[in-house]
RNA sequence: CGGGACGUAGCGCAGCUUGGUAGCGCGCAGCGUUCGGGACGCUGAGGUCGCGGGUUCAAAUCCCGCCGUCCCGACCA
């Protein structure tokens, strides 16, 4: 490739709307424009870069056993209703209509499309177990589309589906799944650490996120100080406290003027707010719900939902407490009868003699203690979790992990089948949803996820696997016709030997290319000039270690390649 | 969706407070000099100052509305 003829336009300055690493060198080094929020033209190496990553995703993919396809982005509403998706997904979804006002949406994923696909093509026992996949565009109407390429409305995945006969089978194909990723990840380079994740509102089965560490990411995960516990910070569970024992103090009311806070309580009566009990009230399907905390600590709602699911959590409001009989701002779980549901987290174990809430304005309680004063329906973890928390397998403290989610799978089961009537006829007669799995990885995403791992100053380092080439020739006196010329026969054997090669030869002066081949981040430059070439060198800079070497005029090939075959 | 900032030439920015001929750097074009780490000189092209309305003799500048982009946040007793 001749950068003479191809379009790179690379900038000299940052570019004013890209903060993160990752957008402003995919810029810069003239990867991607915008369009609009969220939404980018793929630049020749933008493009290019992206195509060796899917290759290796399709590489991994069918070694795997897995089938390519294709399905459609534009697709009919319908499905989306009946698998409840079309009002989960919400605004995030793109939605049009043809013209003749039938609902269409632009495809988030595509697990409606693969169901109704084996419904109707995979009708037997024996026609399973199959793994379908697809690497094509992907449309969500993003909350905040941001940080370029990381979270934008429209992005490249690979997606897959298994359709297995039954749970095992899925499992089966699940981990064959898993194992492919974590080939398809260190071929890319990424480090990437496999976390067990939030099994979400829907569905609830395993799934595990592959989570490329980065300083910027928007996700989040917990690891313990000591390596032996990743999590994701909504499934976090921190080491349960050992129990406090019994209460020494008798429960006793007294006044607290205008405390209607933790903090203002806390510092009114002069107390830690962790000896404090906090009792948030929430509507489960109706049902009042408290749930009790550590007064330092914050119930997490996302996984009171989850303890509760399919009912529905909703905060109590202002209306709410008066209504249903609780004073707003004192609340505490002495009396409460069984129209209240107490459910406390394993933390409050760790306590005795708590300061809470007594049910009157401007009063609380201390020496509140379970069993004696307050019973608890359930005992569970629905404390957010907070960065220094034990971890649960050996106590070390618990740190937070920024990275970039570049791949999730799933254990659907029959959560996408069984609404749709997708089913197959078992080798006993009966008609069966199938059981599904699926299996996606960001590709743009990872072109992202990869610049943000592997830069400095000076630009992209790109690995070889995924560079958009992987030796530049530059030609650093243009104006001398034997450094042409070498620079010329070197690129051709290059090109002869199968390297992935390029040649700047364009009319800029060789600081403009020199800087340029940093900023672009190929893993070699081979620089050809009239010194070197009176002296019959050439030099060949790793641009990952910034090591040049001067290799003979006549051996340049062989160099660049060994220098490539060394570099990361 | 709430909050904040920004919107002036392809890119990065100044000008706005105090209204009066639209500027700088980079890039781009021509000529000449240069030629191994973002060269230099001269000449030149390029702008409905985001859009709409208002105030004014006069608006990039003041006022109102809208749009766009970026950043932060999204219920805690």
């Amino acid at each position: 490739m001749r950068l003479s003829r191809s379009f790179v336009p690379t900038l000299r300055e940052d570019p004013a709307d890209a903060d993160i690493a990752s957008h402003r060198l995919l810029l810069r080094a003239g990867f991607i424009r915008p369009v609009m929020a969220g939404v980018y033209t793929s630049l020749p190496f933008g493009l290019r870069t992206m195509r060796k990553i899917e290759g290796i995703v399709r590489e991994e993919m069918d070694a795997a056993g897995a089938i390519e396809l294709r399905m459609p982005i534009v697709l009919p509403a319908e499905p989306w209703k009946a698998t409840g998706r079309y009002e989960l997904y919400g605004d995030v979804m793109f939605k049009l209509a043809d013209r003749h006002d039938r609902g269409l949406v632009l495809g988030p994923t595509q697990e409606e499309v693969v169901a109704a696909l084996a419904a109707g093509d995979l009708p037997s026992y024996r026609d399973l177990p199959k793994n379908v996949y697809q690497v094509e565009w992907k449309y969500r109407d993003e909350f905040r589309p941001r940080f370029g390429l990381l979270r934008a409305r429209e992005f490249l995945m690979k997606d897959a589906y298994s359709i297995d006969r039954d749970e095992d089978g899925m499992r089966e194909s699940y981990r064959v799944m898993y194992e492919a990723y974590v080939r398809v990840f260190e071929r890319l380079g990424l480090e990437v650490a496999i976390v067990e994740a939030d099994p979400g509102q829907i569905g609830g089965g395993v799934n595990h996120e592959f989570m490329a560490r980065a300083t910027v990411g928007e996700d989040l995960f917990v690891e313990c100080e000591n390596g032996d516990y990743l999590a994701d910070t909504e499934a976090a569970r921190p080491m349960a406290p050992e129990p406090a024992g019994e209460g020494t103090e008798r429960l006793v009311e007294v006044d607290t003027p205008g405390t209607p806070t933790i903090e203002a309580l806390a510092t009114f009566l002069q107390v830690e707010p962790s000896t404090t009990l906090k009792c948030v009230l929430f509507d489960v399907a109706g049902r009042s719900t408290a749930v009790l905390v550590p007064g330092d600590r914050e119930v997490s709602v996302n996984k009171l939902e989850k303890l509760v699911f399919p009912a529905k959590v909703r905060p109590f409001e202002d209306a709410d407490f008066g209504a249903r009989g609780f004073a707003k701002g004192y609340v505490g779980p002495q009396g409460f009868g069984d129209d209240t549901t107490i459910i406390a987290d394993h933390l409050v174990r760790g306590g005795r003699d708590w300061v809470t809430g007594s049910n009157i304005v401007d009063r609380h309680v201390t020496g509140a203690n379970v069993g004696r004063d307050f019973r608890v329906d359930r005992w569970e973890d629905v404390v957010e979790f907070r960065e220094g928390d034990p971890c649960p397998v050996d106590g070390g403290a618990l740190r937070i992990g920024r990275s970039i989610v570049v791949g999730h799978i799933y254990q659907l089961h029959t959560h996408y089948s069984a609404p749709l009537g997708a089913r197959f006829v078992d080798e006993d007669g009966t008609e069966k949803p199938f059981q599904m799995g699926s299996y996606g990885i960001g590709i743009t995403r990872i072109l992202a996820a990869a610049v943000e791992q592997s830069h400095d100053e000076a630009g992209i380092v790109w690995r070889k696997a995924v560079a958009p080439f992987e030796v530049v020739v530059i030609v650093a006196t243009r104006d001398d016709e034997a450094s042409v010329d070498e620079a010329e026969r070197v690129y051709a054997e290059l090109l002869e030997r199968g390297v992935d090669v390029a040649i700047d030869d364009r009319a800029e002066t060789a600081g403009v290319k020199f800087a340029d081949a940093d900023l672009i981040g190929y893993p070699v430059q081979v620089v050809v000039g009239k010194r070197g070439v009176a002296a019959g060198t050439v030099d060949v800079k790793v641009r990952a270690t910034g090591e040049r070497t001067q290799a003979r005029l006549a051996e340049a090939a062989q160099a660049a390649e060994q220098a490539l075959a060394a570099a990361p």
